[in-house]
DNA sequence: CGACGAATGTAGCCAAACTACAGACCTGGG
DNA sequence: CCCAGGTCTGTAGTTTGGCTACATTCGTCG
């Protein structure tokens, strides 16, 4: 999605506040005016931006030079792209005084930023690895605890489509009981943003123990990545604030639809074939018609 | 999120394609080398892109003003904009010969172009409607069928924390007895992203026979929100494409942590106290501690 | 067939990005 | 304490590139 000259999966923002310490004093100054309010610089010309950050021209664009540009055009190209995805909203608390209008920017800004962001920060090996472990699989069980139960629930959706059986099992009983129930050919999907989630991680051990590969897909290190023999990180804003919506799960489904397409890509034309099918019935049934299954029931 | 010269609620290349015939001749062929490709176009300067439309500078000029722009610059802005969410891959089919690193970026690319979407063409005023009438609810019902029951499901986790009364029957016959069970005071919010799923449509009309107010959050018009009293339309991409996963699910979350948040909003400080307590425990009770409810269940 | 108007290109202007250079500052060594 | 080295920062000039006034061509209508 990037092409500027930013080190893999870091947002240009992010790239000059980590190269802030090896930047000479006055265009330290060019630096933080940008960090503070990108929006604004990006109104600014060189000549603008130099006299607010109170340099002189060619200081901003070494300063461009320095963050890894060609010049200011290529900056402030790549700084148009960051905003673009939502940052002028992206990390602004959401305020109990924001008009609808603004509330809504916010947490759309903020789910757009945050897919990005884990888009970045996905690991493609990793990603690869999953896909063959799924695909291989003769059996899938996805489990999580609040949020992450909807990504389970969503999961289990999508993989039977191509011929895995595979379930959601809703409470943490049931989780039990299909963690020891795995075996080798089971490949156990443990969804926690936190990592930590003690359930989670009781079943994931559980499972393991069994025989089962245990995947991980997660907000970060911890506790369940240990137990996990592959763990995809799915790198997403922290929720730090009150009324902020939990992004970390949109990610989640976004991960799980790679992945699914991933091991339809591996299925081959066949199988592709019969999702076809599939979806057209599914179409037909879903639609409105004379004919009448599931009239009133009882 | 934008702030170009565009028609409200459209992305720069549909305002192209839309002006296109009250265009010049040569100006149309700016437009069109645009539209084929605007990620190649950027790269280009003014005169670049008049020699590769085989047309002179002040024709690429006379385009930008014809577009609603000031000049070149403020055009090659709001194509970077465009960009930057996800156009180059974001209408393009995904492929079984792409390699994974593409396939995940068409993902993900698809999945962030249909958010800015479907947060371009929401209806401020409809939501602010929603957001009274579910706020003014003594009970809420959450239904869906397939990718939609997801959502529901997501909803039905998200609003007792504001103290409403708040399920999400699973199945058809559950939903059916909530329906015919709901009152004035009850507000039945019916997920349905093709706007007919008949099972969905059914209930909804049954709810609404026994007095409740309907809610329909949907892909477009349709029978359901012709029972509705309200429809909040959510636009996303077609999933046109054998591989394309399902996109409009993401939006509807989103749209509930809108509303959810909207709602949060209207029940003031004391709400939000409380929102914080409860988070701050669940926080607790998530991680893995020495104390130890949850042990092995049975 | 000529004249008018629209459409497009030519040439020149001006602003803004970039670069070469020189003065100022700080640092370390005498 | 002062001088030499290097580094940092600003001044001034160059060039690129966006923009505009004007000329030319093409089509159309009287």
């Amino acid at each position: 999605m990037s092409q500027g000259a930013n080190v893999a999966g870091a947002t240009l923002l992010e790239t000059i506040s980590s190269r802030m310490v090896s930047l000479r004093q006055s265009e330290r100054k060019v630096a933080k005016l940008v960090l503070e309010d990108p929006v604004e610089a990006m109104r600014y010309n060189m000549a603008g931006l130099a006299e607010a950050a109170g340099v002189s021209e060619p200081t901003v664009m070494r300063f461009c030079s320095a963050i890894g540009f060609s010049g200011f055009r290529a900056f402030k190209l790549e700084l148009a792209h960051t905003i673009a995805l939502g940052m002028p909203m992206a990390l602004t608390a959401i305020d109990e005084d924001d008009s609808l209008r603004v509330m809504t920017e916010k947490v759309f800004s903020r789910t757009i930023s945050s897919l990005d962001r884990a888009y970045r920060h996905l690991n493609g090996e990793v990603l690869e690895q999953a896909i063959e472990m799924v695909a291989s699989a003769s059996e899938l069980v996805f489990v999580g605890a609040g949020a992450s139960a909807i990504v389970a629930q969503d999961a289990q959706q999508k993989f039977p489509l191509f011929g895995i059986p595979c379930q959601a099992p809703a409470d943490y009983h049931q989780q039990f009981i299909s963690a020891s129930m795995s075996g080798p050919s089971t490949v156990f999907v443990a969804i926690s943003n936190t990592a930590k989630t003690r359930t989670v991680l009781r079943v994931a051990a559980l499972a393991k123990s069994k025989g089962a590969k245990v995947l991980a897909i997660v907000g970060d290190r911890g506790p369940i990545t240990e137990v996990a023999d592959l763990s995809i990180e799915v790198n997403t804003f922290e929720d730090t604030d009150l009324y902020t919506p939990t992004v970390s799960r949109l990610a989640g489904l976004v991960v799980i639809d790679v992945l699914a397409t991933g091991v339809s890509f591996r299925r081959g034309p066949v199988a592709a074939e019969r999702i076809r099918e599939m979806k057209e019935e599914l179409a037909q049934m879903r639609s409105v018609e004379p004919g009448d299954p599931g009239g009133e029931p009882g």
